[in-house]
DNA sequence: TCAGTAAATAAGAATATTACTATTTAGAAA
DNA sequence: TTTCTAAATAGTAATATTCTTATTTACTGA
């Protein structure tokens, strides 16, 4: 995610670019494909001057309501992951051992908003992940 | 549901039928459709003994592992819900006023298990909402 | 460049949720 | 019915997340 691309997306809603929501970012890039938000608070709490623990949370609730982000559940709390290509996709999430495969599809593509539209909905969005247990974990 | 059919599901994995795990459906029924763990604590806490809050929470999140009842992810919160059919579903919420209307879309029906039996996992649940603009506040 | 304004931040308080541990209890089996 | 044992509970501590408020800052337009 290029800054100018960053910049379009915020200021599109009203946004402003902080060097924080640049910072949050680049921790996570850093810091791997996920992240929980404590993480990459720790991560930045290196730099000088450090950043408030709330604006972590804030920023990456902003961060995934314009899509740069997403937010996965597990088991032990929430991590978030950068989505590079600014097209969501979902997960599988073993509930042992919690390690997240991406999976391509996605229910946008199923007839759920045939549904909402007959309920008067306006659909912005959805959350979809799917739990089991990875081969490794089904052995044990 | 019944006190028997509850206690052959938790039988089922060797969990206890136990005061609590009662009253907490028994104050789920009483509370409406939907209640916060804090709701049905606060509901309980009017009974002697009361409850303990801990107590509250980990019973909710058994009785959606056995399906008696669902969570479901608000921006202000969790609410959970009796599933009285023992059969789940889904829910478009409005991010406004957050108003839930249960629909029966289901995505489990979609191609999902392929991808996930290729990626090697044993698929147990999956989470999925719908998150929207109802028909009175896309009047506002 | 400079001033004005809405948005964002930091810091700490408040709330929500989960974990820990000693004690109690439901259900199994004698 | 009595005993035994794993599961469950209460109470409290710890952690995670969100809210509140005074202050600072990014952008806008002159």
């Amino acid at each position: 995610m290029k800054t100018p691309v960053l910049l379009a997306l915020l200021k599109e809603k009203g946004y402003k670019l902080t060097a924080q929501r640049q910072a949050i970012l680049a921790a996570l890039r850093y810091l791997g494909e996920r992240a929980s938000a404590k993480e990459i608070y720790e991560e930045l709490c290196k730099e000088k001057p450090a950043i408030s623990l709330d604006t972590v949370y804030r920023n990456l609730r902003l961060l995934a309501e314009i899509g740069i982000v997403q937010q996965i559940l597990l088991q032990s709390g929430t991590v978030f992951e950068l989505t590079d290509d600014g097209h969501h996709h979902h997960h599988l999430v073993c509930v042992d051992c919690e390690k997240v495969v991406c999976i391509p599809y996605c229910p946008e593509s199923c007839a759920y908003t045939e549904q909402a539209r007959a309920a008067g909905f306006a659909v912005l969005g959805h959350l979809f992940e799917v739990y089991g247990r990875c081969t490794a974990c089904q052995q044990k």
